[in-house]
DNA sequence: TCCAGCATACCAACCGGTCTGTTTTACTAT
DNA sequence: ATAGTAAAACAGACCGGTTGGTATGCTGGA
């Protein structure tokens, strides 16, 4: 693999742990196995710049993981749960999550950046219409899934911020049993 | 005011907007008009200690709005569509939200700080058992009552990041449209 | 006079970023 | 095949500014 596309998928890493600020230069450069000279020269605008190449990257992986979890499902139910399953695994195994979220990053830099906010609002808007076309397939009238898919995104964010807090999966999994059963009702 | 009640209460709304890192203690400083002295005098324990101050306080004056915006209230619907709507109006004036969140310290500070990620975890905990005690005053079984009280939590705080991503209310607008919704189906 | 409540001066460490120099690679003219 | 060359891909020293934190000085009230 190429320097380059090491760096960004080792930085994505770090940035959705920890967030932009908490992750420094130096402890960036030495996670990569690379120097100043080789960052700045694949990202003259710096730091700031590869996190931009980060969320993008992100928008494209995030998106194959998330439609090949959606094409071997069922229903939006089911694609849900195994999503959130995904993310439970995740932070069962190393108590913190890497992928599937940004959280970190959008309320940190929202304010800070606007091609970083820019970034994240694409991220979120692509998940999104993957919940959107999945719901349309189940049946769902256009505005019915466009609010759903909100709402999932939304709860799925804000669920793993409860499992940060609680340094535990188990918000998650309360989410993951209640949101189909909402689907339904629908 | 004393000075610092004063230096709580601007830290608090810094760390809220902006997180913690990206707060420096020089513009801390200058913010709350005070200087070095004064924050080592009453936080020997430095920033760290402020933060863990600053999300004390928060609890009490979080649970205090809270529970007076639920008192008024009728139906755990109308108080969660009130709450919300306070939201709402903080973005629209300020652009940011300074008040009835924390998500930006929680996802920095959960791997880094054990005393915050408490704070922060009680915080969470306060105001789902407000929601929890209004679920079952509507006649909700323990058990959903407190599925529904962290659901509820979840998607508001995720419903703000989407707000933060998109720069504008209207996600938190649709979940407020559509959370009542929900409750009436259990 | 004594001490809480600050203010000021200062510090080492670290920050992201720039600079210059060196190696490696790719291509080309002979 | 080979020598020459230019650009790409690094490496690492260095920079000014900022960081959180400390040590000391001052000052008004009990």
């Amino acid at each position: 693999m190429d320097t380059k596309t090491r760096m960004i998928e080792t930085a994505t890493k770090l940035f959705q742990q920890r967030g932009y600020k908490a992750v420094g230069l130096n402890e960036l450069l030495q996670a990569c196995g690379i120097t100043k000279g080789a960052l700045y020269h694949h990202f003259p605008g710096g730091k700031e710049e590869l996190l931009i190449a980060c969320l993008q990257s992100l928008n494209e992986t995030l998106t194959m993981d998330i439609e090949s979890l959606f094409n071997r499902a069922t229903s939006t139910e089911a694609a849900v749960r195994a999503v959130i399953g995904e993310m439970i695994k995740d932070l069962d195994r190393d108590g913190t999550i890497a992928g599937y979220t940004f959280s970190s990053i959008v309320s940190e830099m929202s304010l800070l950046s606007e091609p970083a906010r820019d970034a994240c609002r694409a991220l979120y808007e692509k998940i999104q219409s993957i919940f959107y076309a999945k719901l349309v397939e189940d049946g769902f009238t256009s505005d019915r899934a466009s609010s759903i898919s909100l709402f999932l995104t939304a709860s799925i964010e804000g669920g793993l911020l409860l499992c940060r807090a609680q340094n535990s999966s188990i918000p998650l999994q309360t989410i993951s049993n209640v949101l189909p059963e909402l689907m339904k009702e629908f």
